[in-house]
DNA sequence: ATTTAACTCCCTATTTATGGGGATAAGAAA
DNA sequence: TTTCTTATCCCCATAAATAGGGAGTTAAAT
């Protein structure tokens, strides 16, 4: 008798992950070991653990998919990944592919495709769901636009809490001096924050930053 | 021995759906009918069908929950709506609740608050989850929650067409400077419309013009 | 013990944003 | 016709944000 395949699983809805869970309690040798609700927690996790599987939701507050596979892959932890989209991620397989993912399934697949999907890429496979194969024929037949040229995002991205503090309240249309009364620091200190968040973000100006907050999740 | 509660799930996700009827199967009394995967789908089983409870997703690919409530009110079909949304979509309670939803769950929430909302707006009551009454409180300010007609009157009607060309482009990140070169206007102009901006929407600064976008749905 | 990450602060400088005022031309509405 | 709105532009002034640089302290990790 073999082990139970140890599965991992991270989206930020809870609902979603329940399912997952309920599902995969349907077969005998597979079992979810833990959960994880943000990109954030899952490398936390990934740090002191591991699992046979991890399932992962592309977008999620704080870090999404694509930089919690970035950290991975830069501290070297391995862990086989099932990518789990929403239609509108597609377009990202590829940069999923390279950054080493071993399946993707759509979560408009059916529960039975997770069974699947795990038991292939734990036996050393590749998994891809129906509408993921379609999309990547059109990636290899020119038909779709590159996705490419995403903001190069690390985990040097990954903003520290002091960070995010700071920029909660710069979406909270806060003024760099207020900011600073109100954390009780310096406006020097503030202006750096500000700085270092414009670079890890990307972005141009507080606008930006404030949009950024509201994609992600942080306000 | 009373029925069973039918209920009725529409989500694009399939694997969703599935995490829902495996959470709802828990419950003696209550079971899933069956399931709709676009809005299209829901307006077309509602033709010919019912159920106690709908459980009703926002984001659709086709039509979207909005839509089919239109639909449903329209038409005077007359079925209880929970609506499950992502967090993102939890500016639009307002609307739906105009649209006549009477139940309102966030995805983020655990699968059991799902049965609550089963069982509470079946037997009449409405049902909302802790983040949506956050948010509720703040717009129907002790005001009981009855439905209303959609507010044509909002701040955003106040905004000249010029204006809000003006506040998309703040919203993309751009500079005072570069939306004058774009909409070919002096950067004296671009500054007026600032200005009017700021006042007309009451917020601090270009941060609270980008945020009031968002929630008006300008960009 | 040394390196690294996070947090803190400062200087200089330029560019943007904000806030007050006023003004003109075109067009719609009263 | 007169009034009002919209769109356009300007001046003056201050506050805030951006951009580059450097630097010290603590705590954790290697």
């Amino acid at each position: 008798m073999e082990e139970k395949i140890k599965v991992h699983v991270a989206d930020d809805h809870k609902i979603l992950i329940e399912g997952i869970i309920a599902v995969i309690n349907t077969e005998e040798d597979i079992y979810v070991e833990g959960y994880s609700l943000t990109g954030k927690e899952v490398v936390e996790w990934a740090q002191n653990n591991t699992a046979d599987i991890l399932i992962l939701d592309i977008n999620m507050p704080e870090l999404d998919g694509i930089e919690v596979l970035k950290f991975f892959k830069e501290n070297n932890i391995k862990i086989k990944t099932i990518i789990l989209s929403s239609y509108d991620d597609v377009k990202l397989v590829e940069e999923m592919l390279a950054l080493g993912a071993d399946g993707y399934i759509s979560k408009d697949t059916a529960g039975e495709h997770i069974i699947d999907a795990i038991k292939a890429v734990h036996s050393g496979e590749q998994f891809f769901s129906n509408a993921i194969k379609d999309e990547l024929l059109k990636v290899f037949t020119g038909k779709t636009v590159k996705p490419k040229k995403r903001p190069e995002s690390t985990i040097s991205n990954m903003l520290t809490t002091r960070e995010i503090e700071v920029l909660k309240l710069i979406s909270q249309e806060y003024s760099s001096p207020e900011i600073a009364g109100i954390l009780n620091i310096s406006q020097s200190t503030v202006d750096t924050y500000r700085k270092n968040l414009l670079k890890k973000t990307n972005v141009k100006n507080s606008v930006g930053l404030a949009m950024y907050a509201v994609k992600n999740k942080i306000v």
